[in-house]
DNA sequence: AATGAATGAGACTTCATTCAT
DNA sequence: TATGAATGAAGTCTCATTCAT
């Protein structure tokens, strides 16, 4: 009894075979997502990823657990791209300018991703521990940007990482159409952001 | 026992297309829509509104046109908004703060209607003419501020939009679930706004 | 306000259920039903036929109901067709052809009241006694005409009948997208009816 | 067990599109069309077929299609018979008198066929090419019969083969609710047929 | 393991009919 | 009596998921 009822688990359970397949079926995903939002059919991602209909059951239990592995994907993306961006950074340019242009880079050369990513965010699908890993990730990014003053050091995290993230999106969403102005909306998005948070001195004289 | 011209026009009518019963709809096409996103059934809707399902396109002729309909609305209830807020504006504040307050107030007073908002922003469900209609409030509630330099008129209007909405919204999302920071977060996002958009020589003097 | 009320009251009772709204309704009814079938909302006809869609439903308790008063009034038409085109038929043309031209000149004149019948007809609405009185008002058309022989008497009435209903509605279905040539598809048309039920012997002598 | 080739192709495909599904669909659509009207829900077509209601979209990707597809499985059916009937025609009997023989046999054998291929063609859905398709199988049909004089050559045609058509019908109409009069009427009508086609020699004298 | 046919719940929408005015 | 707003059953079609091959 016991025997069988494992089994029967096991044959449920996503078993991906070939690690190709389930990064095809991720890629489709994301592209279709940005296509046509999330409630793209699944049929529709696993045309895209050139395997039948049922296959992608075999990888992703169902579409929720879909949706989460494309996010968790997405975050793997990014995270790397932060570690890499600051060792290639320039001698002249600072940690934080080479995290900001390395993700607005990286969003106008992969405009689904970023969709797709945008969309998670606000689905309602993510998981707490999803929420609370891209949190992190943007902790990260931030890390070496001096803090904005006035608040407590906890509110204070959590503020200057929504207002950055948000000027970078803005910077983002307003380029994607005009890639020729991106150089310029990217240079003057990094300025703002940087006024933003500097620490408002002369507001205490 | 009111005036003779209502009555007349009463009897016109079997019954009058309730006001009420539209305004229901809208309304609760924002909570549903809030709650489960735009993919939520129109059936929810009309049950919400306490009307029959079938009732629902005798006011909207279908689901896009609902969606445009919220949209519509909460852009007028917008632009009033902007409009007292200027005027009812406290002597010592200026008009940008006034406009600022009144809509991040509003967003945490009418958590749904925003978040509905944004969902149909990113939907693509909306008409040409209502993207234009929602940017030009915009305009309107940027008017008074300096413009950041550095970049030619039509891109630096453009490009503080984006950055002071994408602020104000930054604003509104973090202090959501923390109403007791609101006024902080208020305070804070205001002058970080500013100095974002403050022009970038005054600070080398 | 005893006044006015007494004066509401005589404007309603000035509209009396109306003769005229009843035609209106069976007009309207026969050209939705020619235009889109039998399957057309009820809310078209009464649209149509200028008065409110529940309207409809003081003058016909349901869609079936329209639908046999439809039937019911084409046939008194055609029956005052029929009795008009033997009274009025010229000294030289025989009866049988006065006949056949007013029914094949009638579905040209009114296309709607045609196909509306052709439609009711195959629709399977009709009682046993719309269809019986149908099947009398071609026994009087077809009253004069020589009975085709080699058949007993009830098969050959049928039969007949049968033959010469379906070659008329064959002349009309093809004349009607070709005006032009009415004339000489119904001379061609009679000839041939008259050929068809020509006692065979008589071709032997 | 089978052969190898076979074997092969059933690996390819999980559960290979049953042929035989889709003539059950085929064939519960003929059968509820003549019983119901072409109004009927495509759930009553699914349910006779013995499939899910979905089932029938994935082989007809609509209710339009299906129809037009009973239309041309008809069509089929039809040009078939007549091939094969002049093929099997009796020594002592005319091609056209095979045809006819053949046409009608089969209605009387297959009534919901009958009525459902003639519901079709007044339905307004068929495409220009099945509308064409069908004229051409008539006039193939009428093929080796002797062209009505009087008219010119393509008004000719056109209207031989709505009076022959028309009769056809006609025959078929009344003998479908009296089988055993069938052979009664299929010969008087065929007779009838002739005559009325006949070049009237009588007249030019 | 992979496939894709099959399934059926559920979405949007229409419309005959009822009923408050 | 006339009106037309309200109703909800029913229709067409979609799609996440299962399952036979």
């Amino acid at each position: 009894m016991s025997d069988h009822s494992l089994n029967l688990k096991r044959l449920q359970v996503a078993r991906p075979r070939s690690e190709e397949k389930q990064k095809a079926l991720l890629r489709a995903a994301i592209e279709i997502f940005a296509e046509h939002g999330l409630g793209a059919p699944t049929s529709a991602i696993a045309k895209r990823a050139g395997v039948a209909e049922g296959t992608l059951f075999r990888y992703f239990e169902n579409k929720d657990v879909l949706m989460r592995a494309v996010f968790d994907h997405l975050l793997d993306v990014s995270e790397q791209l932060f570690a890499e961006s600051v060792v290639k950074s320039l001698p002249g340019t600072s940690q934080s300018q080479a995290v900001w242009d390395a993700y607005v880079d990286w969003a106008l050369v992969n405009p689904a991703a970023n969709a797709t990513s945008n969309k998670l965010m606000v689905s309602g699908k993510l998981s707490n521990e999803q929420m609370a890993r891209g949190m992190r990730l943007v902790d990260i990014a931030m890390e070496g940007l001096p803090l904005v003053q006035g608040l407590d050091l906890a509110h204070s995290i959590e503020f200057q990482n929504a207002i950055c993230t948000a000027i970078g999106n803005a910077v983002i969403d307003i380029s994607t159409p005009r890639p020729h102005l991106l150089a310029v909306y990217k240079r003057a998005g990094y300025q703002a952001m940087m006024r933003a948070i500097k620490t408002p001195e002369s507001s205490e004289s």
